[in-house]
DNA sequence: TAATTATGACGAC
DNA sequence: TCGTCCTAATTAC
């Protein structure tokens, strides 16, 4: 999925895009059809993102909360304001197959960013008649010829603007709230670094690992410990600690913990910024344009296995864990 | 055309 | 620990 770096994102687009405007919501699929009815005609009054869950806010004390789960993606498609950060060091989304599904083509306009998510060539500001797929990472598309655009696959809900329509497709989670409800989901979540900056949000993740006979590598993903982090940020925050995955919480020495959540946030940060889950530190500007360029020279475990460490050489290992794929090097992080 | 895979999360045992 | 749900893209045959 999407981890908590895209609902970041996805949410700045709604921001963007959306929060202001009186919105017209409909199920093309037909699955959401009352909750889309309840919405349907209120303005959008906010749009916020905790962990990987996010919700938009509405006249009337509505709450649309949605959660992507491991393949749910947002397309947007109209004259869309565009984030300086978004929609350019991602591939571009082809021509519409005859499925409706997008052909992802190499992008000759790619951008690449520098190392603190700056120097975008794309103006903040100025709408772009373009399609944006928002998901795990952002594709777009091709031009677009009418507006709005005709719903293709399991469109589970449509929101639309005067100039902007954005579809979601494949969420785990996608139900109209009350103020109350929302309150409840969110307390119990774990901190989020971007929601919760200061160090009583540290403290509560230290306190919280601390306590716990569950294995370092299981808390990271529970929501309720810390929100946001998922398969790919676990295994690469555990390797950048060289921490062993297996270690319980409450053995975990106090400064490694620490540092996982100054790490998570500062990997949560860039993520935000490039779009992407650069999880390497301190590359050249020739490694770095690999790296944007290229998943497989982006981490220094996820999908490794078998492959030497980019450290010591010990071939990445691959086991099972809270039934997700946990990629490791057993020498660093003995 | 079918099988496989995916960066989740939940509930039943 | 297992099964289940959500969908699309890719790979295998």
């Amino acid at each position: 999925m999407p981890e908590g770096h895209s609902v970041h994102r996805i949410t700045r687009q709604f921001e963007r895009n959306f929060v202001g405007h009186v919105v017209r919501a409909s199920s093309p699929q037909g699955r959401f059809a009352q909750g889309a009815a309840e919405l349907d005609g209120r303005r959008m009054t906010d749009a916020r993102a905790v962990g990987k869950q996010m919700f938009l806010g509405f006249e009337g004390d509505r709450w649309l909360r949605v959660h992507l789960g491991m393949y749910g993606a947002w397309d947007f498609a109209g004259d869309i304001r565009m984030d300086a950060t978004i929609a350019s060091a991602n591939g571009r989304m082809g021509q519409t197959n005859q499925q409706g599904t997008f052909l992802e083509q190499p992008n000759p306009d790619a951008v690449v960013f520098d190392a603190a998510g700056e120097n975008s060539l794309h103006s903040i500001g100025a709408p772009r008649r373009t399609r944006l797929r928002m998901s795990e990472s952002e594709k777009e598309g091709n031009e677009l010829a009418d507006f709005p655009p005709e719903p293709v696959g399991q469109v589970r809900v449509r929101l639309l603007t005067e100039t902007v329509s954005a579809d979601l497709r494949g969420p785990t989670a996608c139900e109209v709230l009350d103020p109350a409800q929302v309150e409840r989901v969110v307390a119990k979540l774990g901190p989020d670094p971007l929601i919760d900056p200061g160090q009583a949000a540290e403290d509560r993740f230290a306190a919280s690992v601390l306590k716990k006979p569950t294995p370092i590598g299981l808390l990271l993903m529970d929501q309720n410990v810390v929100a946001g982090i998922g398969n790919v940020y676990r295994a690469e925050l555990l390797f950048r600690a060289r921490q062993n995955p297996h270690t319980p919480g409450r053995l975990v020495p106090e400064a490694h913990v620490r540092h996982l959540w100054r790490d998570w946030a500062k990997l949560l940060r860039i993520g935000v910024e490039t779009g992407q889950m650069m999880t390497m530190d301190d590359l050249d500007p020739e490694a770095y344009r690999a790296a944007m360029a290229n998943r497989a020279d982006r981490h220094w475990v996820y999908k490794r296995e078998g492959l030497p460490c980019r450290v010591c050489g010990t071939n990445i290992a691959l086991e099972e864990m809270g039934a997700r794929k946990l990629y490791w090097c057993p020498y660093c992080q003995a």
